[in-house]
DNA sequence: ATGCCTTGTGGTACAAGA
């Protein structure tokens, strides 16, 4: 089974693309992150009529998380227990699926902004009720895993220069930590191949040429349980979909398990 | 060339992204 994450930056603007990924790289599998669109916007009919099935969490222009499953979409939940509000909203940043017996959520962890900020703090609450929701689901032998950009950069050799962030989110010790809370549920880091250069960035900057310089970071994730860690035989960031006119600032996380 | 930001909304700019 194949399985895959991206944030795609709008599923309309990116539904050329996202059509032209699917079929060649035909995951089974694929979680989707900043749809920017409602439900009833979703372009649905497209991707079922590449075999897919959909499930999707939008409310309009931020946000939206789906799942997108050529395996079985069943036990759909949307958004996490007790998950925080901002600002009063509770956004759509998580969506949960058992696609052929592998359990999966696709999620988009909240920016943060800047340490100090509200929406720092509603980060890591954030984070918090994601922890709740994987203790209460990462048991058992089955396969489980959380996929998505969680706007973390594990280590300092996730983002191209560490210097650059001291007074930046995405590599703070309590976002390392919250991370480090879901390992400690069991889950692994499984961290992709990169295909190019020595690091598996998945995020490159729209601005100052940060792509062709490689100034990226690795904060698309992979977070499994042992049964879904125990079966992966391979993994990969397709930077290649990061090329060209149109496309998302970040780059598919693939993940090929032997279940 | 992978190439100097993109998106949706609302209105002829702006917030948000990380």
């Amino acid at each position: 089974m194949r399985i895959a994450t991206w944030n795609v930056n709008s599923v309309t603007a990116r539904l050329p693309r996202l059509l032209g990924w699917l079929s060649s790289a035909q995951p089974d599998v694929l979680c989707v992150q900043e749809l920017k669109c409602t439900d009833e916007a979703f372009p649905r009919a497209e991707i079922a009529e590449l075999g897919y099935d959909v499930a999707c969490h939008g409310t309009g222009r931020w946000n939206g998380v789906a799942i997108l499953s050529k395996a079985g979409l069943d036990d759909v939940t949307r958004g996490l227990t007790d998950q925080p509000a901002y600002e009063d909203v509770t956004e759509p940043r998580a969506i949960g699926a058992t696609c052929g017996g592998v359990r999966v959520w696709s999620v988009y962890v909240p920016n943060g902004r800047e340490p100090g900020h509200a929406h720092y703090a509603y980060k890591l609450r954030w984070l918090e009720a994601l922890q709740a929701t994987v203790l209460a689901e990462s048991g058992a032998g089955r396969p489980f895993a959380v996929l998505g950009d969680f706007n973390i950069a594990p280590t300092d050799e996730d983002v191209w220069d560490i210097s650059l962030f001291t007074e930046s989110t995405h590599v703070t010790e309590p976002e390392r930590k919250a991370l480090a809370m879901l390992r400690e549920t069991g889950l692994t880091d499984v961290v992709p191949r990169a295909l190019k250069y020595d690091r598996p960035y998945t995020y490159w900057d729209y601005r100052q040429l940060a792509f062709p310089k490689n100034n990226g970071m690795r904060i698309d994730l992979v977070y499994a349980n042992p049964a879904f860690a125990g079966a992966v035989s391979d993994a990969y960031v397709d930077r290649e979909e990061r090329k060209g006119k149109g496309a998302s600032d970040h780059a598919p996380v693939v993940v090929d398990l032997t279940v």
